[in-house]
DNA sequence: AAAAATAGATTACAAGTGTAGTCTTAAATT
DNA sequence: AATTTAAGACTACACTTGTAATCTATTTTT
């Protein structure tokens, strides 16, 4: 799988967004939470290129660039990859640790219950 | 926090099992699931002394370590981490996203009831 | 047309990481 | 006692990552 930084990771979920986009839309969208440098972005954009997780097409002089890899896959590997480090491949550990430290809320609750629930009716 | 590399998680993983140990013992347990060369292990062991993760006793010239953070504190604050960056914040998605993905097995779900059966006796 | 702005390409550079090798010294073995 | 072994300390080195600055060429703007 390819593997992502952290920064490369926030770069491409912005473009997750929506998408194709340029390189101002991208840094426009991360000028709200982050304090990065327009080079910075541009940096991290040639780099996912490199690593395959984009593609672009020119127009103009300007790159238009659309993600190679689905933010669903994506994440499902990276969770995957997490759980088998941290909790030998069992996820209710994890969410045992949210509820003994209180990280859990009823809407959480109610959420994993409809989880639960529709894996159920799938089963059948 | 704390940030660990993944290798030096996997060292300090290996020390949780059973502590105090000295480094053979540590060299020891890795030994089965990782073909690291023992240097490579102290220069780790070193590190999270650095990082203090660890501590250490002398003994003759051999050190005693012992961790100086508890797995499952680690390993809670790494979670949220996680699930901030990937799911910002809400753990339903990811448990979805395995659920999607055929990763779970009714050992799972039911461990997961038990999960929420727990968190919701304790909210009474 | 000349100058300024801007797009991407290339270069930079320190810190962290994986993965050891060498050095020094003390303990174990012969 | 002399030699070998082994523990930890220190050094090494390429690759990744965060974070840009500079270079080059093309558009805009004046």
């Amino acid at each position: 799988m390819i593997e992502l930084s952290k920064a490369e990771f926030e770069v491409l979920d912005a473009l997750w967004i929506s998408y194709p986009a340029d390189a101002s839309q991208i840094i426009e969208r991360l000028s709200d939470d982050k304090q990065w440098h327009e080079k910075t972005i541009k940096t991290l954009l040639g780099r996912l290129v490199k690593k395959g997780a984009l593609s672009f097409e020119k127009e103009g002089r300007q790159y238009i660039y659309t993600p190679c890899i689905n933010r669903a896959d994506y994440t499902q590997k990276e969770s995957q990859n997490f759980i088998e480090r941290f909790f030998s491949g069992r996820i209710a550990p994890l969410v045992s640790g949210f509820a003994k430290s209180e990280k859990l809320s009823q809407q959480d609750i109610n959420e994993l219950k409809k989880v639960i629930d529709d894996w159920e009716k799938n089963q059948k």
